[in-house]
DNA sequence: AACGCGGGGGG
DNA sequence: CCCCCAGCGTT
């Protein structure tokens, strides 16, 4: 063999054709009997409510995104309707789901298939791909499920299953890496049944071929995992390889005006919780007094504090001190500077709020002694 | 407390 | 290109 094809071939592993026909046939019988065939996405099959599935699925769990997708298809049941909407209403839906930037572009997308396709879902991959919020996985999840047509797909199920299976070393994340197991995807996937075999590969994944404790014993490759032959299963995929997360603090602070209404702000469209209403931040070492008077143009007098939570993100952490204040005088500036809202807890609005300010503002509608004065700082 | 998930965007 | 970013549920 020449130099240059062993290369090659060391890269980009071909599989034979019998031995992906082989493969494929097992994963589609597995379906038939195993597979998940009720999901609400599957049940009036549709490419709205597909697409609409796929973007909640990207970072979610199919649990957690069941109920949210029945009430997002309530409120939003198709295209126009979508496109139509006021974002915070979109994002309100969105609220609790995380990775907010999904509901922004889903709703730019919704925009562009009607200005760009006349309001039609495309079906071929670069159409797809060209939406906001739709890479190469999510465009081949789509392509296949919604329209029945080739295209492979390589979400964290399937490179699960891959990685064990053709025992590919290395984290997923790495670039050769994911280029290996596209290339396998793309062999292995059956341009017949496609849609069935997609789903089959991430309800494998999903039930059988899990990240902890693999039940191998229900596997239909069991024969031919390559993994399992070897006797650690456990070592594929590869983890991704890890570094130390800073910590970061800040004040939230729960401005009440005589009323008893509490002041959010929106976030900035990027960047943490962006678009979403959240509280005022005053920086741990800033004078509260000082900081109120100058960002917000309000005294205020400090009143109580609630006890620290962390929030952590997958970059850093975050602890939160909040703190209750009142305005002594809610000035005129104050709902100029930026969009503000006075909040009124006895009647919550269609807001999406960030996920600890939601918890906080649970926390303080109840009775102080219901508090929890006990627990450690973070 | 650590981990993993798909895509976008910036260096 | 490669690396960073995002928020939750699970382990």
């Amino acid at each position: 063999m020449a130099d240059r094809e062993r290369r090659a071939q060391t890269a980009l592993p071909t599989i034979p054709l019998e031995e992906a026909e082989r493969f494929s046939q097992r994963v589609l019988a597995w379906f038939d009997r195993h597979g998940r065939k009720d999901l609400p996405w599957q049940q009036p099959r549709d490419p709205y409510r597909i697409w609409i599935s796929e973007i909640m699925l990207q970072q979610t769990q199919v649990n957690t995104v069941i109920g949210y997708f029945e009430r997002f298809i309530q409120s939003f049941p198709d295209i126009p309707t979508l496109t139509a909407a006021d974002p915070d209403k979109v994002m309100h839906h969105w609220s609790g789901l995380g990775y907010y930037a999904r509901a922004r572009n889903l709703h730019r997308a919704a925009g562009e298939v009607m200005t760009r396709h006349q309001g039609v879902l495309p079906d071929d991959l670069d159409s797809l791909q060209a939406l906001p919020g739709i890479g190469r996985s999510t465009a081949g999840a789509i392509r296949s499920l919604a329209f029945g047509q080739y295209a492979p797909i390589l979400d964290g199920n399937v490179k699960r299953v891959l990685a064990r299976h053709f025992v590919i070393p290395g984290w997923p994340g790495n670039n050769g890496v994911q280029k290996q197991l596209w290339r396998l995807s793309e062999q292995l996937t059956p341009h017949r049944q496609t849609a069935q075999y997609n789903q089959a590969m991430m309800d494998l994944g999903a039930t059988c071929c899990v990240r902890g404790k693999p039940l191998c014993d229900s596997c239909p490759l069991v024969q031919s995992c390559q993994a399992l032959a070897e006797g650690d299963v456990s070592r594929y995929p590869a983890p991704k390889p890890k570094k130390v997360l800073p910590v970061r603090a800040t004040r939230m602070l729960i401005l009440t005006d005589p009323a008893g209404d509490i002041l959010l702000e929106q976030r900035p469209p990027s960047g943490i919780w962006g678009g979403l209403w959240s509280l005022p931040e005053c920086p741990p070492e800033q004078p509260l007094k000082d900081w109120c008077r100058q960002v917000l143009g309000c005294d205020v007098e400090e009143r109580d504090q609630l006890r620290p939570r962390r929030h952590s993100f997958s970059h850093f952490h975050l602890d939160i001190t909040p703190v209750l204040v009142a305005v002594k005088n809610p000035a005129k500036g104050l709902m100029d500077a930026g969009p503000r809202v006075w909040y009124k807890l006895s009647q919550p609005d269609d807001r999406g709020l960030a996920a600890p300010v939601s918890r906080i503002l649970r926390e303080i509608d109840r009775p102080i002694s219901e508090h929890q004065s006990g627990g450690e700082a973070p």
